[in-house]
DNA sequence: ATGCTTGCAAACCGTTTGCAGATCT
DNA sequence: AGATCTGCAAACGGTTTGCAAGCAT
């Protein structure tokens, strides 16, 4: 899923109401890139309409997390924040300047195989955080 | 480091005091398994020193993750538990029984180094985060 | 008509902070 | 002696909850 039209369907076949707010935040939240948190999210859904709630938002990001369409990513200070990001991938967290970089790696879907072989387990997804300096702090120091 | 006398050291060296709340603190988390959350720290804690206060547990886990010691790790549902392993591994959340399980491979550190190269960042740690069911829970599934 | 959803406000809960007294160097 | 640390209690801030009114089906 990746279409608004999608989401509808999912919604629908779940048993879910379509809102115009759901949709809404949906709109938003793909429209937007560097790791929002939910205050962005709801600052920036607020512009289109104004009356909508903290709760909504809270609520309807649970529903997209669930749906797969975003993942929560838990930054180092604890805070956590929206990547929108489907395909699998590193998140570096600079240390310095505090944003977050995604970087895509084959060796990602490889250390999936060798830990469900290893483990025994059955992996559904992943989250990756490496912590340091991006390019651009490094550089500087 | 990884030893008490070790961290008596560190303390002293970077002009820290050493206090039995904090060796207390070091110690108990050093025997504790199985990825245990700031309560239950303070709960083991407790046994030895009746009259600590959460606070203070608060601090000196922070000391810890300053070192190196223990690294924080976030759970799927958004609370934090500590992880007191060393080495590279990657943590597998269980969706059912919700423990987590460490596993290592050689994968990682060529995963740390082919990030290095692409991104141009200077990584110094990492928490890798699997989800999904462990293998007593996929098996009963 | 039914029941899920919204928006509001209050509650919640893990964590942080301010401060006076105690402790370490 | 001087500075840091502890323990307490209050504050904080992000998130969740309860509920009445609204809306989708």
């Amino acid at each position: 899923m990746s279409s608004l039209q999608e989401f509808i369907d999912y919604l629908r076949s779940r048993g879910y109401k379509v809102t115009p707010q759901r949709l809404e935040i949906f709109k938003t939240v793909k429209s937007m890139r560097n790791h929002p948190n939910v205050y962005m999210i709801y600052q920036e859904v607020k512009k289109k309409n104004p009356t909508i709630s903290p709760a909504t938002v809270y609520k309807t990001l649970e529903v997209l997390e669930r749906v797969g369409e975003i993942q929560a990513v838990c930054q180092i200070d604890g805070k956590t924040v929206y990547d929108t990001k489907l395909s699998p991938h590193i998140n570096i967290h600079c240390l310095k300047c505090h944003k977050i970089k995604d970087v895509e790696s084959d060796l990602v879907e490889r250390l999936v195989k060798e830990v469900q072989i290893k483990s025994g387990a059955r992996i559904v997804s992943q989250s990756i955080n490496f912590f340091g300096y991006c390019s651009k702090c490094a550089d500087e120091k």
